[in-house]
DNA sequence: TCTGGGGTCCTAGGACCC
DNA sequence: TCTGGGGTCCTAGGACCC
């Protein structure tokens, strides 16, 4: 017995090419690529001639000649995202924002008040286009992956409605590439086993599928093809990392050049980690080298922090440590992550207060954890929420706990 | 095809602890 | 002193998504 199609995906088509059509009128109607080096995106009038995302530009305006090439405006984007937002909250409670631009929405609980889920989708994409002027495709159906595909089958401007029983026959005879997590190369090493459907993928054993595709990603995609999706949606979603990274081109760079455009990320890194209240644990480098191979370095730090000043010296030093790969090999992108990303500054400026009185004893320890856990849970105390802005206690580790 | 910028999740080996 | 199993954390890499 399967249940209701009350999972709705929502997805602004082509999105930051509709806010440009949208500001700018001289746009509508024209084939418009946001992009610098390459296509971050292209308008529907672009992707009629070929354009797509994540190509050169150079290439791009050759298929394209009549393209308008506008450079990204994320503020622009951002706030538009804000405004349809606003739209999805209003109309349930239960929103997932997937990205910038789309989100899932549960409004099975809403058939009295609202209405069926087919009038509540229809209602939305009137709001969006009416309110913030901005065309976008609705999928409704039973599970989040279904509807996420019905979204896309509906593009653009669409609303496509998966009913329970029409399951198989929508989703069976669509490619393979069409599953959530089949990129590239997992649709060769199908593709490679005579697999190119999503129906052919359902008749093998989920056991063959782990053992082509590793076992998480072949139990998952198997149980997808077989429209299993137990997944909710969920209004909680957890803030694991943020990141930022450059393209440098293929010129040769100073160590300083590389060490100013570190410092350049980290700052703006550390402001937005302090704008959210938020502290992170751990700091990954990211490099591109000349032949455009990627590595990563990292370094997960004694306790959580919102501190540019230490996030600097981790990434500098990490930086530091790649120096001789770098010079051998060139380096095309530089960037820095901050994982592990916690909330957790409060706790940490409670505590500062009561070290600057007097020595650091195991008895005030004693008391300042008794005061964190009489006051945050006992949960709340870990050495991260302990070992915080005082520098001379980064190397001591407090007792362990539970 | 000469390759952006922001993310998530999984795998695997080694260190370390109980 | 040796051996084993189980669990967690850290690091690095890779696939994938928008």
């Amino acid at each position: 017995m399967r249940g209701e199609a009350t999972v709705l995906h929502a997805d602004l088509d082509a999105f930051y090419a509709s806010v440009e059509q949208r500001d700018d009128p001289a746009l509508r109607g024209r084939p418009v690529i946001v992009g610098g080096g390459v296509v971050v995106a292209a308008s529907y009038e672009a992707k009629a001639r070929g354009v797509r995302t994540a190509m050169g530009v150079q290439r791009a305006r050759a298929l394209c000649p009549d393209a308008v090439i506008v450079p990204p405006r994320m503020e622009a984007y951002s706030a538009a995202s804000r405004a349809v937002f606003e739209v999805f909250h209003d109309t349930t409670p239960s929103v997932e924002g997937i990205s910038i631009d789309e989100a899932f929405l549960e409004v099975g609980g809403l058939r009295r008040i609202a209405g069926a889920p087919v009038e509540i989708a229809t209602r939305l994409r009137e709001r969006v286009r009416g309110d913030v002027g901005l065309p976008i495709s609705v999928g409704v159906a039973r599970t989040k992956f279904l509807a996420k595909v019905a979204s896309a089958a509906s593009k653009p401007d669409g609303l496509l409605v998966v009913e329970p029983e029409g399951e198989e026959a929508f989703l069976h005879p669509l490619p393979v590439e069409r599953l959530w997590g089949v990129g590239a190369v997992t649709a060769e090493k199908l593709h490679a086993r005579g697999i190119y459907t999503v129906g052919q993928l359902a008749e093998i054993e989920a056991a063959t599928a782990e053992q082509w595709l590793g076992r998480a990603a072949g139990a998952q995609l198997h149980a997808l093809a077989r429209l299993r999706d137990p997944r909710p949606v969920e209004t909680t979603r957890r803030h694991g990392s943020i990141g930022s990274q450059r393209a440098l081109g293929n010129r040769p760079h100073s160590g300083g050049e590389l060490e100013l455009i570190v410092t350049q990320i980290v700052d703006g890194l550390g402001k937005r980690l302090r704008d959210r209240g938020s502290s992170c644990a751990t700091v990954v480098l990211r490099l591109r080298y000349g032949d455009f191979t990627k590595a990563t370095r990292s370094r997960t730090l004694p306790a959580p922090t919102d501190h540019t000043e230490t996030l600097l010296t981790v990434a500098h030093s990490l930086l530091a440590a790649a120096d001789r790969d770098i010079a051998e090999r060139g380096i095309t992108l530089i960037g820095v992550s901050l994982s592990h990303v916690t909330r957790a500054g409060t706790v940490q400026g409670e505590l500062s207060l009561d070290w600057n009185e007097g020595a650091r004893t195991d008895a005030r320890l004693d008391v300042a954890l008794d005061a964190v856990r009489d006051r945050f849970g006992s949960s709340a105390v870990t050495r991260a929420a302990l070992i915080g802005r005082d520098p001379g206690l980064s190397a001591p580790r407090l007792p362990e706990h539970e």
